[in-house]
DNA sequence: TCGAAAACGGAACTTGAACTCCGGTTCCGC
DNA sequence: GCGGAACCGGAGTTCAAGTTCCGTTTTCGA
């Protein structure tokens, strides 16, 4: 019975700057990370900070609304793995595919690896992700292509993990995930 | 030709102080994290902050310092594990050993994870055990344990993810470990 | 023992970033 | 096209944390 969407339509102008906003903040936190300035954010969306505020109570909501989308996306690439018929190549893609967008995200990182506290969110579309993980980790072990004591908990820990290393520059993520994929592999 | 120590031996308060403030800043960034504030750090070593500032010319200065002697523990667990025979589970050893003594300190974990440049500060360590771990990575790829496009920079990348896993509490550390040697161990 | 140099303590200063407030502007039903 | 409600902008406020400053205390060689 939770409220997710406000009643009243907005003006039309009100509509116009919290879309700016929003898009304004996924650029600016994708680049510069999760602590990017709100007075930046708001320039970048040629808009007042107090417009700022008045559409999100404070930069956490902010963030949060942005991170409720992204989950919403891995979700839905889970969905889309489910589909396909290898346990293995579908599993394998899944966590390629959403590693990939991370890579893409530098706040995205750092939310995952930081700030587990702030997923709270997006509970609805983590329980989705989280379902839709298990019901591939299942099939991948009953095909016997993943090691037997896998559990669901342990891909946002790896993941988490993952995003780490994604935001030293020097560092080949790509190195980390395949090590993980063998290591998650059935021996 | 870096001077590494003051040659002027310090007064004897002076030196007593150095050492309560050095052991009381291992104790609460173990435990709080790096962002631990200086004024608790100065309380906890019964010390004014105008005394600490006075020893170290910033919070990256001590942290730089205990830093340091963490690498240097690091190495010289390296060097113990090159003593062992065993490629396998010698080098299994290093890693299982140096991410429990990340798992005792919050503040090492982030270090590791969150602020890479911070480690320059400790860079003949750093080479002593790299250049070990070297060593230890060859004899296990010539004895066919460990997976052969394993490099010394893997490591720490990797470990650099599990230390990220650590700060989470629900996150079990020990099976995000267990999942990344099986990825290092040749086929 | 004694005095100057070294060290101390902690109140005050500085900084930087989140957030507020209110006079001006825009929208939209009538 | 008008009036008032909704919304806007950004200068200014607040707050927390690092760092400095200086009057007081301690050390130690002569």
């Amino acid at each position: 019975m939770t409220v997710t969407e406000p009643q009243k339509p907005l003006r039309a102008d009100a509509r116009r700057n919290r879309e700016r906003i929003i898009e304004a903040a996924r650029k600016v936190f994708a680049k510069q990370g999760t602590d990017a300035q709100v007075d930046d954010i708001a320039r970048a969306a040629g808009v007042g900070v107090g417009t700022l505020y008045r559409h999100f109570p404070d930069k956490r909501a902010l963030l949060g609304e942005l991170l409720a989308a992204k989950f919403r996306a891995f979700a839905d690439n889970a969905e889309r793995a489910l589909a396909e018929d290898d346990p293995w190549e579908s599993f394998a893609w899944l966590l390629r595919t959403n590693a990939a967008a991370c890579a893409r995200d530098v706040g995205l990182q750092q939310a995952l690896h930081r700030d587990p506290a702030a997923w709270s969110v997006a509970i609805p579309e983590l329980m989705r992700l989280q379902d839709r993980a298990g019901q591939l980790i299942r099939r991948g072990q009953e095909a016997g292509v993943l090691r037997d004591d896998l559990v669901v908990e342990d891909i946002p820990m790896l993941m988490s993990g993952l995003t780490a290393t994604m935001t030293v520059p020097q560092y080949d993520w790509h190195r980390h995930l395949e090590i993980i994929l063998d290591g998650l592999r059935a021996r």
